[in-house]
DNA sequence: CTGAAAGCGCTAACAA
DNA sequence: TTGTTAGCGCTTTCAG
């Protein structure tokens, strides 16, 4: 593997010129510059990264640590992130914590070590290692769910009147016991659509009972055991709220087990518009949330971070729409 | 930041001790070790793993290039990758090339320049800077798709074997004038599958049309435009194989906009068992393929290298199953 | 079992 | 404009 001074060596210069020619960075003879680059080009020269960065103190790299890669609501944020760091010459670096903290943690801890220029994150919740970060003066913006700690940049969706207003959609749809399937206490937006969803149902007079709602972790499996659960109640829901679509595909499965029609028989509104929430029959009616855009904001958030931007903590509210399709009509 | 000398001077030992005891590397006192992790503890120490890496000549993670972030097949292969790597101590880095071989060249010199131990790679088709990787001695494995140029180890699946059974089934099904929508020209898995498309026509005695294949790219959007060219031929195709999952969504809707319905109407075999293929009316007949063993095959094979496994290139062929459901019988 | 010292490959003062 | 030189923080011989 050819290394700097092979490059010098061979253009008859020294490492410092080779380092300037080929960063093109001061001034250099273009004489010399094009004897380096192609002395570089003969040795199949790639710099060092590792070296560079351990010298400048500094990586061009971003962590973007989610909680499910398989989740496309998470993807799109990804896809976000991606588009602005590319832009700004910044790779990034996907890592997925699978909603666990352990992970999380081991993650966060990779990123300290390989001492990247800043980290995207969606917390679990359970509080971490991200003051470690801070400390070390890495640059950290919170995506989807706040850090509960210390205040610090973050972009968030208003998740909590989404969802009032998504079971408001339903209780003006003529659904008159409304149930919410949920993900995990302790996680931010799980709790918060659980709220928004109470919101409504007092607003409307009724008080939220326990036996209508069940928490399930954000997967179709669990999330079909709980509607399982919830059905075979002795009073069942008539509509149901679902926190994001990959409960809310666990929840059609099991309502096409028993011969549910979403919208006749039982009134569902889910979490994020996911590409096939329109192809399934009824149509399912959604609560879209801005995630590209939430990935964008939240690395220009960063890199401008990394820049030195030095004002205070910023926290970036985006809105969800809910988009009525035929799941929440009862004529569906 | 602290620094491996901080944490030796308050412990009052040398740095190589500091190293030895952090590392469990060699024997050290114990009493010493205590009073170095301590030590470390009270500084909030982290290794630079620039440092370390640089020093070691080898980093602990794998690249993992893929096509796309948004297809569930991908995101499966990076859950079995990853899966592995973990367990052995690695971590992954996930890039997504968006099947842009530009972008593709980028993330391999970023992996270079990073000195990732090992990649894991999904090649666009149009011949890339791999070479350069093999060159400079970073095992690579392909998979989905194989690397053209020179052999090497790669993981895929007999797709095209899978596509002459999907339109044999189809055929079986007695439909008589099947289209098939397919990926870019030069994307392995897309030729393999419209050839495959083309065997099975060709078993039946049919001599295969150009008029009844289309490519477009793996999206919905452009495989939803080339669908719709496909109808209004004058003699339109009463089935159609799709090549993904991700196409099959574009597919749909314009079926759904044409109030043609799957099976009756139209057979509909697609590639790629997505979590949603189940909930459609009728249900999506698909191709499975095995895509989180991909992962973890392809992740062995990657790590069995980099601990210096030099037998001769290895080629693993996964088979892909058809699952039929009702979008592939007239009478559903 | 421990320490001194060399050096991984690169960049950035500082001199010339 | 170019070269010399001193490290970045760590691991690892090689002595002791």
């Amino acid at each position: 593997v050819a290394t700097i001074s092979d490059v010098a060596a061979l253009a008859g210069v020294s490492t410092a010129t080779v380092s300037r020619a080929l960063n093109g960075k001061s001034t250099v003879d273009p004489v010399l510059a094009a004897k380096v680059r192609e002395a570089a080009v003969e040795l199949g020269y790639h710099p060092n990264g590792l070296a560079r960065n351990l010298r400048r103190q500094e990586t061009a790299v971003l962590a973007l640590i989610i909680s499910d890669v398989e989740n496309p609501f998470f993807t799109a944020i990804a896809r976000g992130v991606e588009d602005i760091a590319q832009t700004a010459g910044y790779s990034v670096v996907l890592c997925n914590s699978d909603e666990n903290a352990e992970k999380e943690r081991r993650y966060i801890d990779v990123a300290l070590q390989e001492r990247v220029a800043g980290v995207v994150l969606s917390p679990t919740g359970t509080s971490t290692n991200v003051d470690i970060l801070r400390d070390r003066g890495t640059p950290v913006v919170a995506v989807d769910r706040p850090l509960v700690e210390v205040p610090g940049d973050q972009v968030l969706v208003d998740t909590r009147r989404a969802a009032r207003e998504a079971t408001e959609h339903l209780i003006q749809g003529g659904y008159r016991r409304i149930g919410c399937l949920t993900g995990p206490s302790g996680v931010r937006t799980a709790d918060d659509r659980l709220a928004g969803y109470r919101d409504a149902l007092r607003s409307a007079g009724t008080e939220p009972g326990d036996e209508l709602f069940r928490r399930a972790e954000f997967r179709a499996a669990t999330a079909r055991e709980a509607v399982r659960e919830l059905l075979d109640e002795t009073d069942p829901p008539d509509a149901l709220l679902v926190a994001n679509s990959t409960m809310a595909i666990g929840v059609l499965e099991e309502l096409a087990a028993r011969r549910l029609r979403p919208g006749r028989d039982i009134g569902i509104v889910a979490f994020d518009d996911a590409p096939w929430t329109r192809l399934v029959d009824p149509p399912l009616t959604v609560v879209t949330q801005p995630a590209y855009e939430i990935g964008t904001v939240a690395a220009k958030l960063l890199l401008a971070r990394i820049g030195g931007s030095a004002d205070g903590p910023s926290s970036t509210m985006l809105e969800a729409r809910l988009i009525p399709r035929a799941s929440s009509r009862r004529d569906a």
